[in-house]
DNA sequence: AAGCATATGTTGACGCTGTCAAGATAACAA
DNA sequence: TTGTTATCTTGACAGCGTCAACATATGCTT
């Protein structure tokens, strides 16, 4: 943006170039989101809400699917930095550190729903449709949760007869079909997220001499 | 039907009316799903297909919604009858039992990944849009599955510490996990199936005396 | 057998969607 | 200053779900 843009952005006068476009239409998605849900999130109703008209985002998005992986891709840097928040803590042993990574994921998904649903939906992976940005932010949060995992079996936490990435692979679908269930609505509700992640738990930890990380 | 209409339809004679539209819509719609998959589901090309005007479904579905509904709801009766096929097995110990079931799921899955994606997918799910016959098809399945833990419980194959409803909620939720996994090639693909649902099963169960059923 | 209600089929139309093409305007580089 | 490029505009198109109005076949009642 130049400085004659970023002037007149700062005095809100109106100019032909909204100077700002692409990262106003990332937010404007992410609140059209979460209010109505994938479905309600069309790029003509985002383009009037941003006041824009409808084929502008094409200029700053080869097409809904890129758009779609953009706010996608934010949200998976949003959770690993969440998750390396709870990891970063002190004090706290290996299984009750797992404990709040489990119950971490969980309520991340029950309190993002719509994005949860984006983020792990079929709608951005059907098929390679998903953009290698997206790729990039994505596979990094389970390639941590692999790390993890080798970790957890080396302390006694998990099982170390297990392969590590079948192992990861099953904890990681154990956390993704219960945020499924839960935002769905299918079997399970909000009020039963602590049980069930506390079951879940007990299950795949075992008892160990508690140490500090 | 009529005994004139059944007539007709056998003799092949074309007829103003169809004579058998639900059932053959139900089935074209299974097809073009397992095609195109969801996204390419439209009522025009389904009626297209069947050789009748757009609105012609809607003399039998309310609206897409319920047509997808009663899709699910065929797909549920379906998987019921192949885990019944399952737990009806004789000669097999619980634990190998289990360890079938789990398979079988995964394999329902991953091979009618479209299905399984209406099946337990947002579309269907989100916002009480379920209809009232999807409900009762698909809430059996799992009531089942919840009677099956508590007995698993009492023989001993999985830890009868939990609370069973919390452990039916953990296990489906794994199953359905793994499958979302492998159907939207995320973390996981086909080449993992049978490593990644033994490795499941090893954690949910234990080591007890061998029995049959 | 006649007539009428109902079920089932049709075409026309509406508003919504994603997206392309062509043109307008601003920003920037030479 | 001039020409290139980035950005934004309107116009247009096909596809979608769905409603309204109308047509035809079926089946029940008399």
């Amino acid at each position: 943006m130049s400085q004659q843009t970023a002037l007149k952005q700062k005095q809100n006068k109106p100019s032909y170039h909204h100077g700002d476009l692409r990262i106003t239409l990332l937010n404007a998605a992410n609140v059209l989101l979460k209010e109505t849900g994938i479905e309600g999130l069309s790029l003509r109703k985002l383009a009037d809400k941003v006041g824009v008209s409808r084929t502008a985002p094409y200029h700053h998005f080869k097409d809904k699917n890129q758009l779609l992986c953009a706010i996608a891709e934010k949200g998976f840097v949003q959770w690993q930095q969440d998750a390396a928040n709870i990891f970063n803590q002190t004090g706290l042993s290996p299984k009750e550190k797992y404990r709040q990574f489990f119950h971490g994921y969980i309520s991340y998904a029950a309190d993002n729903p719509e994005l949860y649903d984006l983020m792990f939906g079929r709608t951005i992976w059907k098929q390679n449709s998903a953009t290698s940005e997206l790729r990039n932010a994505a596979y990094p949060s389970f390639h941590h949760q692999v790390k993890m995992t080798k970790k957890w079996q080396e302390q006694g936490l998990m099982p170390s007869g297990e392969d590590t990435l079948r192992l990861s692979q099953v904890t990681w679908g154990t956390m993704h079909g219960i945020a499924r269930l839960l935002i769905d609505g299918i079997y399970a509700d909000r009020s039963h997220i602590d049980e069930m992640c506390d079951c879940a738990v007990n299950l795949f930890t075992q008892q160990i001499t508690q140490s500090e990380d």
